[in-house]
DNA sequence: TTTGATAGTTTCCAAACGGATACTATAGAA
DNA sequence: TTCTATAGTATCCGTTTGGAAACTATCAAA
């Protein structure tokens, strides 16, 4: 069963966990953006991509999109106030990572010595399988 | 350019950004449970799933494994001291999710009639082209 | 008349993800 | 000797996701 307290975590999560909606909302907190803007600061995002994490986060409330009648187009992107408020919640997120970084960065390495074993184990077992089939 | 700031925010999120993760770690603030256990709680994983996500939260410090030398195995999954820590910042989540879940829910059923609007209009125009091919 | 700029949409394709199912090892119980 | 429970692996296969590239509309400038 999923209790409400998880629930409303989940609610949270599926808002912002994508790595390009993190970024975008991230970039906006000083203020406007325009569409490109956006997508040079955050190389790497196609075209498509940055459209439809722009379209989930206005569909989601926190981020606000303003056409202007010109042409060529112009598009402002920006945080709408429920998008504001969720930049101490990123915060804490960020408080995390740096409270704990020497942790963190601890267990991977202990994690990736794990993987390397297991590596060479594996190698090992089909070298000696090979040897026997010979 | 992706900032220091950013970059520890995609830390944590990528440590708890899937739906089952974060529904383990919750399982297991109270204490230690058993594989099956997990999985019976966390009804609608699958065994190939839950496997995967706990061999990840395992890799990242958050979860302990701890196997038993029995037959039938037990195997017990617990919070280790850093999980621990992460329980603050999920209550965050949660907190900010309760906070303004009036907003959200307005936003959302606000994107549902836009999108309802939005198939009206495809299946207007749809009809349209219908009916000029004809 | 062609070019350019902006903010997209559309299409195709490959990789990642997740679910369902079958299979494994092991020792004790029936 | 077969069955059972546990904690997984291994395999197949459909869905989702993301990237690349081409295409669109529009008006002004060259």
């Amino acid at each position: 069963m999923v209790s409400k307290f998880e629930c409303r975590i989940m609610t949270t999560m599926a808002m912002i966990s994508n790595k390009w909606k993190v970024l975008i909302v991230c970039q906006l907190r000083p203020g406007t953006m325009r569409f490109n803007e956006l997508m040079r600061s955050l190389q790497g995002v196609s075209q498509k991509v940055l459209t439809s994490q722009l379209r989930e986060l206005e569909d989601d409330g926190l981020v606000a999109r303003k056409i202007y009648a010109e042409v060529p187009p112009r598009v402002e992107y920006s945080l709408t106030p429920l998008g504001q408020t969720l930049v101490p919640v990123l915060n804490s997120l960020e408080q995390w990572a740096q409270e704990h970084s020497d942790e963190i960065i601890d267990c991977h390495s202990r994690a990736e010595q794990k993987e390397r074993k297991k590596a060479r184990a594996s190698a090992k077992l089909a070298a000696a399988q090979e040897a026997a089939a010979t």
